[in-house]
DNA sequence: GGTTTGGTTTGCCATTCTGGCAAATGATAT
DNA sequence: ATATCATTTGCCAGAATGGCAAACCAAACC
């Protein structure tokens, strides 16, 4: 066999295939979908029951939102340790990033965005503070005043929370990174 | 078929495979012994008359003295964007994530850090302020005054850069957002 | 020329694996 | 209980596998 003294290279892509898509809160089919392959074969990919190949990978990564290397290499799985924290509210998960420290007012959170969030309500929320936003995984939709903007994993945001504000999911479950600046109470709506 | 769209990573592992086999002037029988598979088989993947699977991968990469990565190659890049503004310093490259805006001397970055900044200068910076650091991928080496710290992806850390500190690679490249804090010029040494 | 000597490819074939549909099973919500 | 969604499994014709031995291909050397 061509694996004896090493690591299981294609158990763990198998692994994480799914730590990964049920982190991100995706079905099979949507995956298999994306990815161009059938559910069936998805799940047996998964469950150790066909082999994964290396051409299904791109496809899969893709699907997924995450590097080729995420699925083959050796690095570690993911944060167990923010996972106990969260707390959901409106449609997103968030998790804590920063210890509420001396720095005031901002809060840094990791923040995955139900796919259901994808509308934004009639009034939009005007506070004192600056928003800074980083995507991860999945498509963003960012209504900040008058425009209703699209942000990509890898792009950023940044922007004053003067301007009536909302974000949530595009087409699809999203992560981001945030900096919430002036997390405060004082929440105001706006027309 | 699970790849149409993307690229034949099977196809260059292939091409990468002989590329690398020939250029090292070795032999089938060779490489064939080191990853103990047959010299008909290795000649076959190499051809691309059998199939090249994820568990060949380690045993052919030993053999032939490279990383995994190097025969699977580099995945597509993300965030285009963002990509084309960095800046390489110290082992690290850094992409702008902020547009210097009214927030004062506050960066945010996207840090990619070279396996090779593994360790500490003997005098560690201090200076004013606070930083931030997400870990997203790899494992990185965290020295805080007296402490030396491992971060794994998913975890963050936040410090004042009152204290002597420096951040490098653990044990491989390393991919982290980092907020930092009053990045100015008044950098001072420490024992 | 003809032969020898690596190195690489191919014939063979019983066994195992593949893909993709449909149907069964599991898990949740109503 | 029932409807709905997610995941797993049965099926099976056709394709891929592995590993031995034989064939092929160059280049070097009588």
């Amino acid at each position: 066999m061509a694996n004896q003294t090493q690591e299981p290279v294609e158990a763990r892509a198998r692994r994480r295939l799914r730590e990964i898509r049920t982190e991100l809160g995706l079905t099979l089919q949507q995956i298999a979908d994306r990815a161009h392959i059938d559910v069936s074969t998805l799940s047996r990919l998964e469950s150790g029951k066909r082999r994964l190949t290396l051409d299904h990978l791109p496809g899969l990564a893709a699907a997924l939102g995450v590097t080729l290397e995420e699925l083959v290499g050796p690095s570690v799985p993911r944060d167990p340790r923010v996972r106990s924290r969260s707390r959901t509210c409106d449609g997103m998960t968030l998790w804590p990033l920063t210890h509420r420290g001396p720095s005031g007012g901002l809060g840094a959170y990791r923040i995955q965005i139900d796919p259901g969030r994808n509308s934004p309500p009639a009034q939009l929320p005007v506070h004192d503070g600056e928003d800074w936003l980083y995507v991860l995984d999945g498509r963003l939709r960012l209504v900040l005043g008058d425009e209703d903007l699209s942000v990509e994993p890898g792009e950023v945001v940044q922007f004053s929370t003067r301007t009536p504000h909302w974000f949530g999911a595009l087409d699809g479950p999203v992560t981001v990174i945030a900096i919430l600046g002036a997390q405060g109470e004082r929440t105001h709506l706006h027309r």
